[in-house]
DNA sequence: AACGTAGTACTACACTTGGAGTGGTGTCAA
DNA sequence: TTGACACCACTCCAAGTGTAGTACTACGTT
């Protein structure tokens, strides 16, 4: 078993590429060595067989996936109010443009989760962490809204990334922009947070 | 070619019991054979090869997934108010518990429409009929809210689907009775549909 | 009632492909 | 000098496809 943490980290990538482009069906170990233009066999050195190169492809996902800290900070220094929650999910859809292999990669994990127990553990675990921080920043930087509010931005939005990235014709009608804009609008009321009713 | 209408149905609905089990990686013609327990060979004779296999599936998948016309009337006998749409958004969710084959398979297809045109052709017009029927239903019907209302409810169903279907755990925390309920109060305001704000 | 025919079901086979794994050699750096 | 790794080549294995050939069934014909 090879360590060189660079190679692998390159064939993980390459494998994500031919997880997004051939899917599930296309990834080989020669499909990744190809990908990442290394000699036939590599791939075979690096992972012990098709389980071990998903897990680690999950974990290579969930590292790219990951907005940028910095980045974010920037965003939040606006004031918090529903424009800064239009503009979270619209950051939130140009990450998924931009690295939309990595989306579609992690589709196909999911369907492959389907019948793998291990790998559907690793990744209600990824997306189990990813909603609870959702929330948790979501309140600690005192967004408007609560609990809820959050739960369903992140339904929502899933399911627009869903359909962009596999029937993007279908939502062409809506401008993008406008759309989440009213997402938005629709899921958090537009005056006094519903998070404290009483 | 053969023609046999009944045994070329089972056969699909066969594939679609292999994609929703296998995926797309374990959908050949022996699988479809071996699902629908026919001699092998049989698929090779009914589909000219995979990609007008997938072509066929999507329609059946399609037939499938429409919700049937006496369950809706049923529900559509009820006052116009916000509990009805609660309901249909539950016998959605439920529709796909019942039928998680169709539903996954689906989702496999999105995936593969990904890399085929023509799939993808056809899905976008199957999810774009479906949205467009969705809207008009709603409209048609009186349902509180408006054309961005439903184009919300569909999104926010999605997400739900997916994740249900893929990574049940992360939403386990959640009842669904409840959750659904929560989603349509966030996105259908409480009194006075806003389809007419002036 | 016997025959013929068309369409299918079924079986078996031959062919091809493609991928996995591994051993061996070369290369670089500590 | 040694160990880790890159690179290359080769063999083995499994899976799937398509099709030829045979058997069956139903139906129409005379």
């Amino acid at each position: 078993m090879r360590q060189n943490p660079a190679r692998r980290r390159a064939l993980l990538d390459a494998a994500i590429e031919v997880l997004a482009r051939d899917g599930s069906r296309g990834l080989t170990f020669r499909a990744v060595d190809a990908e990442a233009a290394v000699p036939g066999g590599t791939a075979s050195n690096y992972f012990t067989n098709r389980d071990d190169l998903l897990g680690q492809v999950t974990a290579r996902t969930r590292e790219r996936l990951t907005p940028v800290e910095a980045e974010v900070a920037a965003t939040m220094r606006a004031p918090r109010n529903r424009d800064l929650v239009v503009r979270l999910m619209r950051e939130l859809h140009g990450r998924m443009l931009r690295d939309r292999s990595s989306y579609l990669a992690m589709l196909e994990l999911r369907l492959e989760a389907t019948r793998r127990p291990e790998l559907q553990a690793a990744l209600t675990d990824v997306f189990s962490a990813n909603l609870q921080d959702g929330i948790r920043f979501h309140l600690d930087a005192e967004l408007p809204g609560d609990q809820t509010t959050v739960l369903v931005l992140y339904l929502a939005m899933s399911g627009l990334l869903v359909d962009d990235l596999t029937v993007p014709a279908v939502l062409a009608p809506f401008p993008r922009e406008e759309l989440i804009a009213d997402l938005v609008e629709r899921i958090l009321p537009p005056e006094a947070s519903p998070g404290l009713p009483s």
